[in-house]
DNA sequence: CGGGTGACGAATA
DNA sequence: ATATTCGCCACCC
């Protein structure tokens, strides 16, 4: 079951995305950046947080909508765009993160 | 095979 | 700073 698909993959790396933080379709798919999109287009999950997915210089492709739902998360804005020089997640952090989503234990690390 | 499209990216004007 | 152009690649017909 690792669904290694391509989209699979990326939707994966967006859970991987932590609440405050956002991260690049670059990032989430290196040299198809628009498969990520694709990607995020198609997938209906109610449960994958989109809206941590901006341009790559960041700028929002779903306007207002996402704007709220990252200013709510405690995303910095300057103006319309994400500053990306601290709330970007790199392509390598983001593989860093989905393994340790793997090891999710709730119970570990709260002592 | 090709041709068109897109929740992109970088370069250019 | 914004607008346009071009390049890239995955997906669909």
């Amino acid at each position: 079951m690792l669904e290694s698909g391509r989209a699979e993959q990326i939707i994966s790396r967006v859970r991987a995305v932590p609440a405050g933080f956002v991260s690049t379709y670059g990032d989430l798919c290196p040299g198809a950046p628009r498969a990520a999109g694709r990607a995020l287009a198609e997938c209906e999950d109610p449960s994958l947080p989109w809206q941590r997915i901006v341009r790559a210089d960041g700028s929002l492709a779903k306007g207002s909508r996402q704007r709220r739902l990252l200013i709510a998360e405690g995303v910095p804005f300057r103006g319309r765009r994400v500053e990306m020089d601290v709330a970007r997640v790199p392509a390598e952090a983001l593989d860093q993160l989905a393994s340790d989503l793997e090891h999710a234990d709730p119970a570990r690390g709260t002592r």
